[in-house]
DNA sequence: AGATAGTGATCTATTATATGGAACAAATCT
DNA sequence: AGATTTGTTCCATATAATAGATCACTATCT
């Protein structure tokens, strides 16, 4: 890929800062990237300029605040998002647990919000995050739902035939204890309509919850909340307009030549 | 300034993404950014290479979704965050309208958390945004309770000697329709108590509501609950470790030559 | 205290990398 | 159908990133 290397060493900075949780200093940096200090020295300060990396009082390094405005942003030109949010908080309003949506990007799944609960137990993915596609219940909706090779590699090892059938009869993916142990997870899909044919998976709707509350609230139940409330977010959605995709259709197809 | 050019080029278009709001094509970046159209293609294939870019099915790009843990992470960082939100909750369940927490970064005033209240006009700036320092509510706080030469060039436009005044007898800042018409805004400092010494104004706390329902509720109503809050955050926050500093005052001095 | 090892920042010659114009195919507009 | 605009690829040139050494400074260790 033809990409340019200067700009991608800045971006390794850039999410070494925010998987080391701490804030950093610039050798320690430079140690774990295997960048000369001086390398690490010029890329922090183009990031530090700009706000999107933050130098405390002791001279540490840590991802900056503008990358809130700018991931707020992007979370906020994700239709689906602003069509769930009066929804979530209806269904949070009600049930008292966790609730997100979770959308394919690139392959993988990522959080696109969250609404928390109001139990003690908050465990839950974060707004943004990646989500592992095999064990949880939205990848499972995505390997019966999805077309096929959408998802990443994880999607070629097939589905348990018998867990199938049961996503499709009862429409929703299940998880208990199988993603963190304790916590239990029901997934609906989100299908907007397109001009005239069928309809499309843009996202899925989730609850969480700890196992026992999972299971005092009723699989069926949080089912059937969880599906209506996902004909609601498409209802909002609205119908897609299908034009100006054959262009990128093309294009994906030149790239995998 | 010596930093990397490459990167910061990389970060014009990535600010330029957000700022236009709709997805821009690579043409009409690299006219709008005086950059020939190789170079632009070049930089967004490492930028979208790591999500930090979406490129959407007709090939036009916007910011991505990696941006949103980017910027969740930062938020989670800052102290003040955590030992606000509760508070902040509580604030909005009594008295219905938008509180938003502002800190000072980089001479720069940043809205580092808001909740949303329940009236209609929700007019408020968004999280990660900047605001201005000089007609806004804490502004006015930052220019009278903040150390000189805190605030960027702006402060040094002294504040009306009479406006300082009434901010220095009733604690808080008051901005009626000066910032956004039909807007009120009172803003209170958040005080971080530091080892034995004094203590540092390390936020500031502010409710925004439209002018009428503003009036509603009082304006001593409002400064008295926000500043009950405040301390109630502060008391959250706990005292600062004043060590590690003087290395980064050093070093301050340093590039101030 | 004095010495030592660590830090971040700065400088410079060398090299590797980004640059940007041109040419390309596809697609949209007239 | 022709014209224009789009995104993509290529490549010689020049620029910008590199990485080692050095400096100023602070903590840490005898």
């Amino acid at each position: 890929m033809a990409g340019a290397a200067t700009v991608e060493k800045a971006l390794d900075v850039l999410f070494h800062l925010h998987e080391a949780g701490t804030s950093l200093g610039l050798s320690e940096i430079g140690r774990a990237l295997d960048l000369p200090k001086s390398s690490c020295h010029r890329l922090l300060t183009s990031l530090v300029d700009r706000e999107v990396v933050d130098r405390d009082d002791a001279g540490h390094y840590r991802p900056g605040l503008a990358l809130l405005s700018l991931g707020i942003g992007a979370q906020g030109r994700e239709p689906v998002v602003a069509a769930a949010r009066p929804i979530l908080e209806a269904e949070v309003a009600e049930l008292g647990e966790t609730v997100f949506v979770v959308g394919l990007r690139r392959g993988r799944l990522r959080v696109l919000e969250k609404l928390e609960g109001t139990g003690f137990l908050r465990a839950a993915p974060g707004v943004g995050d990646v989500i592992p596609s095999d064990v949880t219940a939205v990848g499972k909706l995505y390997r019966v739902f999805g077309s096929r090779a959408e998802l990443g590699s994880e999607s070629a090892v097939a589905l348990d035939p018998i867990e199938e059938a049961d996503v499709l009869r009862r429409g929703y993916g299940l998880n208990r204890d199988a993603w963190i142990d304790g916590l239990s997870v029901l997934g609906v899909p989100i299908w907007q309509q397109e001009g005239g044919s069928g309809s499309r998976l843009v996202a899925s709707l989730a609850l969480a919850a700890a196992t026992a509350r999972f299971d005092e609230l009723g699989e069926e139940l949080i089912g059937r909340r969880l599906l209506a409330a996902a004909e609601k977010i498409a209802g909002r959605l609205g119908v897609a307009d299908t034009a100006r995709r054959r262009l990128g259709a093309a294009k994906q197809t030149r790239e995998e030549r």
